[in-house]
DNA sequence: CCAAAAGTGTTTAAAATACACCCATGC
DNA sequence: GCATGGGTGTATTTTAAACACTTTTGG
């Protein structure tokens, strides 16, 4: 069985291949229906869910990891990433984990750089929901988006690794427009404000948060306006790159 | 002799006792003479200077590597740390110092895990300066003192680590009033601010800053001013660290 | 008594917030 | 035609920034 094969060599060589102790931690943010959702792994076997991670290839920039991870998980290139925390705790071992899993796909292994302890970088990413085709990686039984406020039980400290990614989320959204990684290349501002309430968690008022906006000097209005939808069609705007690049440096306002 | 047997041991059996591939660096800041300075090493034989850094011990919590690392340099406990950042770029090798640094000093290694990649996990400190001796390892020279504004040469990416370090000093300056851990029990308000103009490298309106200031709560004024100084003696003012914790949870003002 | 630094205001400008009105569209 | 959501505008409050005067102290 080739997936038998090549699971035995992960666990016997991979450590001629990757980076010892250290693996890297993916918390894939996107936003669909009016709800931001994560983008998760469900584990073979061993119960529960997991962020997407992998490990540094030997002669691999540690953000080339993620960038790759990415890639084998969305399907994505160049996405959005940021590094926000590492997590070092030496309790945080997956050692159980992995031999109760060798155990039950019927792998035999004693020692393993996997059984070792693993510090963790951990990588948040906004992407675009409708480009992305989740696939699960051969160790894996599904890969699923999930709602941040329906999120299911996760291994390991995967949850509190999730909560820092949030609340890192939220930090950088008061200084770089970062939500229009989320949404495509059009959007309403409705939506965008959506964007913005469900990451941070609360409403804001409609008005206000236009104006705001529109005053980062960010957005083009196209002439186009939504159609087929009930009410009066909104405008679509667009992201205009090359004054985000100038906003950026003369610095980025709060929202409420 | 001792030194050298002690090095042969930490390149042939290092490997042993820490994390391969994972390095942590210390940006100690500490304010003296309305100055911001770090603290930095003079390495042996090897030229250049460097950030204070260590490994991670095989059972040990990274914070507390950090922490111990800090202990070493500077003698003192439950510093103020902040991780900032993971440097993972694989063209960071330490190899070439490394083997420099050995045929130097006249101990051979052909391998070593010292020879190998380093990922390294940035800290930041603030520290008393006052309270602080100095204490260089013992393959450095010397371990001293410099003014943000007048760095030597470094070694390596530590310039660059210290850049990044600066700046998310900065940026947290912002949000929590850090800048209390560089200063001693007490100081006045014209030192508070001095030291808030080194970090932010502006000057700052001397009567808005002591209204903001005072307005987070967390500065409660003595009773006593300074002596011996001319002109209109300062009121010393200490840090409440009640309300600190309190203030910390609504949030925190920024400076201009 | 005067220069220099510190304490305590006030005035002005800007930004955030709250709120009101009109317009378009589908049912 | 009316309920609903969207575009645009104004008043109010809050906060930041600019600025002025008085007080204290050593020389």
């Amino acid at each position: 069985m080739e997936f038998k094969k090549e699971l035995k060599d992960h666990y016997s060589k991979g450590h001629e291949k990757y980076l010892r102790h250290i693996s890297v931690d993916c918390v894939i943010f996107g936003f669909h229906e009016n709800d931001l959702k994560v983008l998760l792994l469900k584990t073979k076997y061993a119960g529960g869910w997991a962020l997407p991670g992998g490990f540094i290839l030997k002669n691999e920039h540690m953000d080339a990891s993620a960038q790759r991870i990415l890639k084998e998980r969305t399907g994505l290139d160049e996405i959005f990433l940021e590094q926000f925390h590492v997590f070092g705790d030496p309790d945080r071992s997956t050692k159980k984990i992995n031999q109760q899993f060798l155990k039950n796909i019927g792998v035999k292994a004693d020692i393993s750089w996997m059984f070792e302890r693993f510090v963790t970088i951990g990588y948040y990413a906004l992407v675009d929901f409708t480009k992305v085709t989740p696939s699960p990686d051969n160790i894996s039984a599904a890969c699923e988006w999930f709602s941040i406020y329906q999120l299911p039980e996760m291994i390991l400290d995967h949850h509190h690794i999730f909560d820092e990614a949030l609340q890192n989320l939220r930090m950088q959204l008061n200084f770089h427009p970062v939500g229009f990684n989320l949404l495509g290349k059009k959007f309403t501002m409705p939506e965008l404000q959506k964007l913005y309430e469900t990451i941070l968690g609360k409403e804001l008022d409609r008005r206000n948060f236009q104006r705001k906006m529109l005053a980062t000097g960010i957005l083009k209005r196209l002439d186009e306006t939504k159609k087929g939808v009930a009410h009066k069609a909104p405008f679509y705007y667009k992201f205009d790159l090359r004054n985000y690049k100038k906003a950026l440096k003369s610095g980025m306002h709060s929202f409420e």
